[in-house]
RNA sequence: GCCCAUGUGGCUCAGUGGUAGAGCACACCCUUGGUAAGGGUGAGGUCGAGAGUUCGAUUCUCUCCAUGGGCACCA
């Protein structure tokens, strides 16, 4: 065999007789190297490959080792068996499916005949650690695929031998440490002992290959780092986002309140309601300025609606509805198959496209109970919801408009991380292909001509027409869906949509559902977890506390209250006869971003002291000049109190 | 909808086969105190709902409801 060259990233070349395994490169350049080798990527791919990769002539190398982000994968991927393992070794009866590395963590998949208890999965973290410390070594194997059916098939690992049949291979690898093995494509460590922190999390009810008709089988998740270090700091990031729960937040802040009798529909308490409201206002201002006119339209439909919007086909185990005498209505899931109805009231012209209305229309949707969660996916909700008529030629300017304009929300809110996904036409589709072809091309062009970075989902649109979602990345950089805009060819024909042209002739309009905010309620819940409660001041429910030393102040605040009210401030004057300590304690629990203290020398000389939820103190700030700042502040809608930068 | 767990005063949680307790919040009293809890007294719960086992159930069993962790769903 000629030589083999293997590249290597600091552009060298290593030669060999035979074509090497990526541990065989390492150990040629030295030992060192060959002992922290946990894997690879080759050919400037990213996916991480085992370290028994055999490499061929030309290979580009570059050598994962330990302590890198790219060998948690294959840390965890090994974790991963040793949780298996861990499991046979105490539950024999314990049969095995799969068990793939996911973001943060890994978890694994078990036929079992039990539910595993909390107490055994602390029984199982000691036998993991166990384990890792006995330190075996990770061997690679190639079976027949005939060898492994049988063996598996002896095992009673019956969900092993579906996988070995459906993969359709002639060999599989099998990789074993000790005398424990398992089918895997890998990639794995060298020994056991180089998983240096494992913690296992907690248990779910999965199906076998996601597919709700197949056997529930018992999944338990868990997660590796390279170090002890890294794990308590990703235990303590999972802390951070527990405390920042907006579950949690919008109860203890006293926003939202939920009773059984109204599953999956929150109450916004007055407090709530407050942020809900200046939201809406807010989107109202942009609507004034983009185009948009709002419209208000029926809650409820007869029947027949949704059977001509296709929803009742496709959609209708999700729709309440009712009979009354003998006739079936619905409420309305959705504000579009109402507006197609409002766009056909009148004649339209090509003059009176683009036509954009928008709808705070509440919306009901019947979920199923298991997919209930807090603000972010309940049964009834509101939208900042519009829908844009217009000619496939207005297409790109619609796009782009509607960019801008989520752009300034966005950055008005403090949310300027974000991802844009453009999902194009799915295998079943409406609409022919032309018209595809070109509202896919405008949308990815209004995005270039942006100068917006995108990502496209192939085949990921809507049968309906093709899509941008808008990816919020948190402060957390946890990413939730909140903006879209979707094309749809299929509404307007469905409700026979017309247009008059120049050409005097009638043709169709496009639809475009769009949404910036998503759902109010889904909004305000990410909305909390992002600032962990600590609103901007002109979205806090309440935007300033008074509170005096002594009642001998009474005066001054009384008089300060009603002209921060003047001011339009949301202003309360806690006067109750407590300390100081304890009423700031409590307005900081509140996240109220301006707590004003008076006292004597406040009094004397017509100033106010400002606390701020930083805990930073501004004494003697002129009143005046505090009153006409803060009025600014929330009139501008400033993301930092006017204190702060 | 499925698997598992949970459900005790407004909130956070303890506890028991013989009908319940703490802290905070609340009410009243004392305290007039300058940047995250001053002190005292008191009121408040048929222990998620229903059924069963038992002499007796908040405690055990079953069903239902709700919530939580996931799965599936999110035309």
């Amino acid at each position: 065999m000629s030589n083999i060259r293997i590249h290597l990233p600091d552009k060298s070349i290593k030669e060999f007789e035979f074509e090497p395994t990526v541990l065989q490169v390492a150990e040629s350049i030295g030992s060192r190297l060959a002992k922290d080798t946990l894997g690879a990527q080759i050919n400037g791919q990213l996916e991480v490959v085992d370290l028994r990769t055999v490499l061929p002539n030309d290979t580009q190398l570059k050598i994962i080792t330990k302590g890198s982000d790219e060998s948690l994968e294959v840390v965890r991927h090994s974790a991963a068996h040793v949780m298996a393992q861990a499991v046979q070794d105490i539950w024999p009866e314990v049969k095995v499916t799969i068990g793939p590395v996911i973001e943060n963590g890994f978890f694994y998949d078990f036929d079992s005949p039990f539910a595993f208890t909390p107490e055994d999965l602390k029984k199982l973290e000691k036998k993991v650690n166990h384990l890792l410390k006995k330190n075996e070594v990770v061997t690679k194997e190639i079976w027949s695929t005939e060898k492994a059916i049988e063996t598996f098939q002896k095992m009673g690992e019956t969900f092993k031998v579906e996988i070995i049949k459906d993969l359709g291979e002639e060999e599989v690898s099998i990789y074993k440490q000790g005398d424990w093995f398992d089918l895997c494509r890998g990639p794995h460590v060298q020994k056991i002992g180089q998983i240096k922190a494992v913690k296992i999390l907690h248990t779910a009810g999965a199906y076998w290959r996601g597919d709700e008709n197949n056997p529930q089988l018992q999944r338990i998740y868990a997660t590796a780092f390279n170090s002890k270090e890294d794990l308590a700091e990703h235990l303590k990031l999972l802390e951070e986002a527990k405390k920042r729960d907006h579950r949690k937040l919008s109860k203890d802040l006293g926003l939202v309140y939920n009773h059984p009798f109204a599953p999956g529909a929150p109450f916004f308490t007055e407090r709530g309601s407050i942020i809900y409201n200046e939201l809406q206002n807010y989107m109202r201002e942009g609507y004034q300025k983009y185009g948009y006119h709002e419209v208000i339209s029926p809650q409820i439909f007869d029947n027949q609606l949704y059977e001509k919007s296709g929803h009742d086909a496709n959609y209708k185990e999700n729709i309440f509805s009712t009979n009354v005498s003998e006739r079936e209505f619905s409420i309305k899931p959705m504000n579009c198959p109402g507006h197609c109805l409002l766009y056909g009231a009148t004649k339209k012209s090509y003059r009176d496209l683009p036509w954009r209305i928008a709808d705070f229309g509440r919306l009901h949707r019947n979920e199923k109970t298991g997919a209930l969660h807090g603000l972010t996916r309940v049964t009834t909700f509101c939208q900042d919801d519009a829908h844009i008529f217009c000619r496939v030629d207005q297409l790109f300017d619609e796009i782009k408009s509607f960019m801008i304009f989520l752009d300034e929300v966005y950055n008005k809110l403090g949310m300027s991380n974000y991802k844009i996904f453009l999902s194009t036409r799915p295998e079943k589709r409406v609409g022919s292909d032309e018209v595809w072809d070109q509202a896919e091309s405008v949308l990815a062009k209004a995005l270039k001509n942006l100068n917006l970075d995108y990502t496209v989902n192939e085949g990921d649109g809507a049968f309906y027409g093709p899509k941008l979602d808008i990816m919020f990345v948190d402060a957390l950089k946890r990413p939730w869906q909140l903006g879209t805009l979707q094309c749809d060819f299929n509404m307007p024909n469905n409700f026979d949509l017309k247009y008059v042209g120049e050409d005097n002739s009638t043709h169709q309009p496009v639809m475009i559902h769009r949404a910036i905010l998503g759902s109010l309620e889904r909004f305000i819940g990410v909305y909390l977890e992002h600032t962990a409660g600590r609103l901007p001041t002109w979205l806090s429910p309440q935007q300033v506390v008074i509170m005096n030393i002594t009642s001998s102040h009474d005066e001054y605040c009384r008089n300060l209250e009603q002209e921060l009210k003047a001011a339009g401030i949301r202003v309360a004057y806690d006067d109750r006869n407590e300390k100081l300590g304890y009423k700031i304690r409590e307005a900081q629990l509140k996240q109220i971003p301006y707590m004003i203290t008076i006292g004597d020398q406040e009094v004397e000389n017509s100033t106010v002291s400002v606390r701020l939820l930083t805990g930073v103190n501004k004494n003697g700030y002129n009143k005046t000049d505090f009153i006409t700042n803060l009025k600014n502040e929330v009139n501008n809608k400033n993301l930092r109190t006017f204190l702060e930068n």
